[in-house]
DNA sequence: TACCAGGGCCTTT
DNA sequence: AAAGGCCATGGT
């Protein structure tokens, strides 16, 4: 890949196994927007752009270089191996099948507590409704940013607040739990620096002593904001994978990159729902 | 063990 | 237009 000025834009050229559309859309992030010029804009750790693709390239307006290599690149996952990743996928009739069907999915390195927010936002809940809560409680309790949507709000901030405060993000239930993580993070009794350096059975559990962290949202956590590839987060998507298609369990082969696998699964899943929805009858 | 809590989007009727 | 399904966790 290499980076290149244009009027007014950068251009990451060589970009290949990389769809930026579907790895937005595909249910791992909350705050990017498809806009009428066709970029994507969104907020991620505190850094703005807009970008769109053209093929194998990215074009990029409102930032730099710099912050394209220090930062874009490991967010969109584009420093990893994805030909040699889906390559060895595809040896697997099952995940070679969902790779063709949507390509260019890749796991985005995104930031742990913005990521942890956003899963318990996410639980028992659909897709518009956490985008338009996340992006109340950005606006309501995040820092104003030039030329760009707030910055995600910190736990310090959040620990300050009451329930009544959070009210208007009509978040119901979810609000308490929130609570609880900007407390426990933002007072140090919970260290997400150190969770990334755990085994994942130690990070779960840590994650898990927050009040409203439970297993799903834990594995979430590891995988979209510590990028633990080896994490599958089991919702009742993939659960109906595992028992229609593997009902001998994942091959072990894929082991250390199920949660990436996981990605192609989900959305081949979603997308023929038809053909998952009705319970298999073996209890 | 089974059920309910907040709520809003989605699909089916 | 209206009704019912869906969803992850904690509490009863």
């Amino acid at each position: 890949m290499r980076i290149i000025e244009k009027n007014n834009q950068i251009l990451l050229q060589g970009v290949s196994f990389f769809d930026l559309g579907r790895t937005l859309d595909c249910g791992q992030c909350f705050r990017w927007n498809l806009c009428s010029d066709g970029f994507w804009e969104g907020v991620a750790a505190g850094h703005f752009c807009r970008v769109r693709q053209e093929r194998t390239v990215l074009i990029f307006t409102h930032t730099d270089r710099q912050c394209i290599r220090k930062f874009w690149i490991p967010y969109f996952g584009l420093d990893e191996d994805y030909d040699a990743l889906c390559h060895h996928f595809s040896s697997d009739p099952v995940l070679c099948r969902a790779v063709r069907f949507a390509p260019g999915i890749r796991l985005l390195r995104q930031d742990p507590w913005e990521t942890l927010c956003s899963f318990i936002f996410s639980q028992n809940n659909n897709i518009p409704r956490i985008r338009g809560i996340i992006e109340r409680f950005c606006c309501l309790f995040g820092n104003p940013l030039e030329n760009s949507p707030p910055s995600f709000p910190t736990p310090e901030r959040l620990a300050l607040c009451t329930t009544e405060d959070l009210a208007p993000l009509r978040s119901g239930f979810r609000a308490k739990y929130l609570l609880d993580a900007a407390q426990k993070v933002s007072s140090g009794a919970v260290d997400l620096k150190s969770v990334g350096h755990m085994d994942a059975d130690s990070a779960r559990r840590v994650l898990t002593g927050i009040c409203g962290v439970g297993p799903k949202v834990a594995d979430c956590v590891l995988l979209y904001g510590f990028h633990r590839t080896e994490v599958v987060p089991m919702d009742v998507w993939m659960k109906r994978v595992l028992s229609t298609l593997y009902p001998d369990g994942f091959p072990q082969p894929f082991a250390p990159y199920m949660g990436i696998a996981q990605q192609y699964l989900f959305h081949y899943a979603r997308c023929h729902a038809a053909d998952f929805r009705q319970p298999t009858g073996q209890a």
